[in-house]
DNA sequence: GTTTGTGAATAGTTTCACAGCA
DNA sequence: TGCTGTGAAACTATTCACAAAC
């Protein structure tokens, strides 16, 4: 394909493919069309091959996509080719279940660091991870960690944000319902569960 | 405005302002211009004004939108104007901190029962709620519960989704990393907070 | 003067259909 | 024959600009 923006679209599905890739792998399938692909993943098989088309061609005609090359190419497209470590701020119920989550791992990512204010959990572990006082956040620049997760309560998200931001954080996933503002070159992607099943009942 | 079709993104942001027109009744604001809505919420003000339109004409020219009947109008929108039971499957460590989850009510939902697999969990209660035997999912039917949640490891999503359907719930909301398949009358909503992070590295 | 509601213009995304390659 | 890659068409959503309402 000749040049082209990669629609945003492309980029929210490439870590479910990445997903699906990595099954594969470890059944080790060595290669799938996308038509097989679209039915593990419940997905569009032109819309599969129109995604992977935006980064160059890397199936084979009559034969489909290698698994391995379908692998190293989305982890490099996604920058998931190196472990990226996060910051988790907010040891409380569902920032400890993100810890204890084996699911990051798939995807070269790493919980690194974590931050709490409540004093009894400071200096505790929680899965491995030592809980730290939310004043260290600053020293996240020397540590390698440029990502961050906000799972704190509404009312400290935007200050959370602002630490995050100061201490060179580039990426945030907040998980409060709350907006939160950053300079433009820190992107946010916020996820709220709650607003997810507030939305089911209008289709019921 | 006449007929229309309302688009999906629109039903997705209804929530946003639901939380934000919920958030302004406490502070006992009578009315806000979708300027003012928009800066809170970290929208644009015509995607507001678009948003409501479709619903017919609630705000007055050179006002706003009084909060009352806005709140009134999404919650009828979105079908939150009764309390919505659902019930959560997977009372692990991600189950358990959507138990005390206190952002549910906001929505008018509530989670009105919770089921595992774990012996050791059965029989007890977690932040108020009982913890069933999933054969119980089955008896849903008959206590007006219609939402489902799931939060079980991968493998059993499927399984889950299925008892869920036979037990008559039309909403799912899917935590895990797995596609599930359900009869077209099912809606189901799939959040990947992994996925979420994922993502991020891309923009860096 | 201020702010809504909305048709029209623009932008973005999905789907199709098929040429071209293995 | 089977499957990819991709322009073009169809569809969906966002942004704009301004008439009408307060």
């Amino acid at each position: 394909m000749r040049y082209h923006k990669i629609p945003d679209e492309t980029i929210k599905r490439m870590p479910t493919y990445l997903r699906g890739a990595m099954r594969l792998s470890e059944q080790d399938v060595k290669s799938i069309s996308s038509k097989e692909l679209a039915a593990l993943l419940g997905v569009n098989p032109w819309q599969i091959r129109k995604d992977f088309s935006y980064f160059g061609e890397f199936g084979t005609p009559g034969v489909g996509y290698n698994i391995e090359k379908l692998l190293t190419h989305i982890r490099k497209i996604l920058k998931l080719d190196v472990v990226r470590k996060a910051a988790l701020v907010g040891a409380g119920n569902l920032g400890s279940a993100l810890l204890a989550f084996p699911r990051f791992g798939t995807y070269s990512l790493e919980i690194a660091a974590a931050f709490d204010i409540d004093k009894r959990k400071i200096g505790k572990k929680k899965h491995g991870v030592l809980i730290e006082n939310i004043s260290a956040i600053k020293t996240l620049g020397q540590r390698s960690i440029d990502l961050g997760i906000i799972s704190v309560p509404r009312g400290a998200a935007q200050e959370i944000a602002d630490k995050l931001v100061e201490a060179g954080i580039r990426g945030i996933l907040n998980l409060s319902p709350q907006h939160v503002t950053v300079p433009k070159n820190v992107k946010v992607i916020t996820i709220d569960i709650a607003k997810g099943l507030a939305r089911l009942p209008y289709y019921v």
